[in-house]
DNA sequence: TTGTTAGGCCGGGCTTCGAG
DNA sequence: CTCGAAGCCCGGCCTAACAA
């Protein structure tokens, strides 16, 4: 129960109270929707269906899970009497299972910078940082460490990375082959569809594009003290376009073409990268069919946050 | 008045831990 | 096991305080 102070001379006209009348903006729980949100929310709503009703239906094969249960140093230590590999505790060194004290010379750090020599053991990629359309940093994890929940090896082969947090509003994702990511990272991947257009490439210019972003803020992102973090369920409640029509398929193989020449660029050319994706966010506003002055207010309303 | 620096604050990134 | 809430931590930026 919050106790909500409104604005002098804020007039109450029904049961309901405009946030704007609110005198402190203070609270957790609050989204500031304008008329133009609400309409653009509610188009977005009404027309798309939810990634989650995709991953639903049978003829979709869709995967969305966070990487391997670890911090990102990948510091983990073993507990004799489970006979297993924790991660390490912060404060005493004691088993959470089995309340066995543990000692500090069975401390190992299992993500490293640069792949052994000769390694005996199971090495593979580990993305440890990445951008918009970009892998930053790539490290390595000893693998088949008993007690360490990697996750199946699945999820890390050809899928789209979203980052816990956003860059500037915008939601961060790219596109990887291979290689583990941590827990702050999700998989989401394509593996079965049932129109070749809908691809990794494409939902990879959804993702990224100022709509999607929009979208997200507007719904699920206004905390004050909590900034906005994209959680898992909340990828689910995204708006997915299926391009149906061929003009769509079309659409949608443009903004896979996009994509990939965003990927190609990123790192050595801004000027295009910029151009590109300037390009995927008009094509994706095209195939949502969302009009102009629309988009402008999107525009704007990112550029200012 | 201007330059310098330390300390506080805040935003961003990471990790933990408990709930389901 | 999976997931999200929330706290911790770090670094950068801003500001206040002090020196020149």
């Amino acid at each position: 129960m919050v106790n909500i102070k409104l604005k002098q001379n804020s007039e109450l006209i029904s049961n309901s109270i405009l946030q704007q009348h609110f005198e402190d903006w203070d609270y957790k729980f609050l989204i500031n929707l304008n008329q133009e949100d609400i309409k653009i929310l509610n188009f977005l709503n009404k027309n798309f269906s939810k990634l989650r009703q995709l991953m639903e239906q049978s003829e979709y094969d869709i995967i969305l899970t966070r990487g391997v249960e670890l911090t990102k140093e990948g510091k983990i230590i073993f507990c004799p009497v489970c006979n297993k590999f924790y991660p390490l505790p912060t404060g005493k060194l004691i088993c959470k299972t089995c309340k066995q004290e543990l000692c500090t010379h069975s401390i190992e750090t299992i993500i490293v910078d640069q792949m052994p020599k000769n390694p005996n053991e199971d090495y593979a990629p580990f993305i440890y940082s990445i951008n918009r359309y970009q892998i930053n940093e790539t490290k390595y994890i000893l693998l088949k460490k008993r007690g360490v929940n990697y996750k199946s090896p699945e999820i890390y082969k050809d899928r789209i990375l979203i980052r816990q947090l956003t860059q500037n509003n915008l939601i961060c994702a790219t596109f990887s082959r291979n290689g583990y990511t941590s827990q702050s990272i999700y998989n989401l991947g394509v593996l079965k569809s049932p129109i070749p257009e809908f691809n990794n490439l494409y939902l990879l210019g959804l993702m990224n594009s100022e709509l999607i972003s929009f979208y997200f803020i507007k719904s699920f992102g206004s905390y004050k003290n909590l900034y906005p973090r994209i959680l898992i369920e909340k990828i689910k409640e995204l708006p997915i376009k299926i391009p149906q029509t061929e003009y769509e398929n079309k659409e949608a193989k443009k903004i896979a073409e996009c994509v990939t020449k965003v990927l190609n660029v990123v790192e050595s050319n801004p000027t295009l990268n910029n151009q590109y994706q300037i390009k995927i966010n008009q094509l994706v506003y095209d195939i949502y069919n969302i009009r102009n002055e629309e988009r402008h207010y999107i525009k704007n309303f990112l550029e200012k946050v």
